[in-house]
DNA sequence: TTGAAAGCGATACCAT
DNA sequence: ATGGTATCGCTTTCAA
């Protein structure tokens, strides 16, 4: 079934179909009842690859994360696809589970199914990916990443803020509250520089690299106590990620080390347990759900004014106090 | 750039790019070679929705859920969608957020998109949607539903069974155990009747419905202390779901009920935070993975073979047994 | 091994 | 207000 059939149904031309489909306004009200009818009796529903082709537009965006069993993205994704299916576009979903081949494999398919814009969440900014898109006339917006590169829009949270709120945090505190900074984060990544960044302004920690797990915290726990002395030293603990907190608390709370008595965690991401674990977490809240509404915004809006300069969002972040670092006025 | 461009660039006719870009074995080595490192040079990317349009298939699979936030779902997805990559199909993703008219636009705007099949878990059996879907000729995979309508397949977990686990476990207890037995479930879903059926097979429990979130949960503990007294009658608690068993938890706690020393809880999915949670929580252990893997595999066959026989899956599911009601042998 | 030409199912311009 | 037709970019027969 399809416009030519209609047409024939309702003796009319396809072209006059068409304009029906189109909600044109040149078309006599009689006709256009009798061929909806028509429409409606016959299930018919228009091939949108054919218009897409025709029309040079698909009323779809294609959207690239880094994995997407993750709540983070998870909210963002739910987000996004809210915002574009509100306006009458199409989600075509990815990820690149941090391959950067399968990231330029999404990249590419993307491409050729001709996305009308892309929401990127990269691997790396100096990337076959980043050039690919740079050179590309596409609309691209870059989520969780920053570039200076003028040809991406970029969607971020405040890394940077992110990380000097828990350092603020902890230099808040009297100094017997602070004898040793440790800092543990994940791999290279903007998004954890950045947090390390705007955290070791003023503070100086050891740090701990490639934590990546629940289970690389668990494990990293045996270390502190003998390598650090946490048990014996008052420490701070800042993690750049809840998820490896709560392994990192967990591993602490076997070795039954007090939280905060002798350990004090901050951690990163608020995510919904971090509220809820054992010994609830300090942490810094983002926005996933208003980062997920932003890009999409802002790429819908990029597609449909081509023209319009392209814009680089930061959205602000937020301290959360709880029972694991809990505030105390420094004297 | 496209064919055309491509064929004139390299003095043939678009039918022999046409034959390199299919891989075909009927064009001469030499003249093969030439247009690949034309096509190479340009960046030349077919245009599948010409190619779609033409070929009649698309290479993408649609796939609805209700919530695509839900960490559940989440592992569907990635593995789905891993699945589907791997075969070089797309994921083209809607979420429905449990309202049917959102459900079934996104089934109407898959079929407008052509794509070649369907995964969708769908908010309830008897809806236009599924009726729309039952029509098509289009081959559709129920998830997470079980039907006898043999126009689809279905992939499940054996709720029946999970409930009828979890009845298993509080009969192994012994009757001072087990003096009061409450059941508290979310909104009328399939999933949910499933496991309250397998659970009440030879267990008449007191019933808590529309009980969905985590706050749904923290708020029902006042209701259970004065109405049921489960501070003194030993009560067995089953929810039906892990996330409201940890609102349920936390309620308990703050009101210095004893897990499990008072009040047993058995929750249901086995969540990553149901291990990690103040008391760590018996539960029923899905396979959401496994769910997403089979589905993926079982829809590409569908479209691939599609005379063959339709089939159904329920995976099993398994009790894991944590302090929040741990295994007694009941003498 | 290659090319010419007829689709695929819509849109949109130009007539009428 | 309606119809005829070229067009979008590719695939696929049929001939040569």
């Amino acid at each position: 079934m399809n416009i030519n059939d209609i047409a024939a149904l309702a003796g009319v031309s396809k072209a006059t179909v068409s304009r029906v489909l189109a909600e044109s306004p040149n078309v006599r009200d009689s006709t256009r009842v009798r061929i909806q009818k028509i429409i409606r009796d016959n299930n018919f529903e228009p091939n949108f690859l054919a218009r897409s082709l025709s029309r040079r537009k698909t009323f779809s965006v294609g959207v690239i994360v880094e994995e997407m069993s993750n709540p983070f993205f998870g909210s963002i994704l739910s987000m996004i696809e809210n915002v574009l299916n509100d306006k009458h576009y199409t989600m075509s979903l990815s990820s690149s589970n941090w391959v950067k081949e399968k990231e330029l494999d999404a990249v590419r398919n993307m491409i050729r199914n001709s996305v009308d814009g892309m929401i990127v969440s990269p691997i790396a900014l100096k990337s076959e990916t980043i050039s690919i898109l740079g050179k590309s006339s596409m609309p691209v917006l870059l989520l969780n990443n920053y570039t200076d590169n003028p040809a991406f829009s970029c969607v971020t949270s405040d890394n940077h803020q992110g990380g000097s709120l828990v350092a603020d945090h902890l230099l808040s505190l009297p100094p017997s509250e602070r004898e040793q900074i440790i800092a543990v984060t994940g791999f290279k990544h903007q998004t954890l520089d950045e947090r390390m960044d705007g955290f070791s302004h003023h503070i100086k920690p050891e740090v701990y690299e490639e934590i990546n797990t629940y289970e690389d915290g668990l494990n990293l726990v045996p270390t502190l106590l003998t390598r650090n002395r946490i048990n014996e030293i008052k420490t701070c603990l800042f993690i750049t990620n809840d998820n490896v907190a709560m392994g990192v608390q967990e591993g602490l709370l076997r070795h039954e080390v007090n939280i905060p008595g002798d350990v004090r965690m901050i951690g990163y991401d608020n995510i919904d347990f971090s509220g809820r674990c054992r010994v609830p977490l300090t942490t810094i809240e983002q926005s996933p759900g208003e980062m997920g509404r932003i890009a999409a915004m802002e790429i819908l809006d990029m597609i449909e004014n081509p023209e319009k300069e392209l814009r680089k969002f930061r959205l602000p972040t937020r301290l959360i106090i709880r029972e694991s670092s809990p505030a105390i006025s420094g004297e």
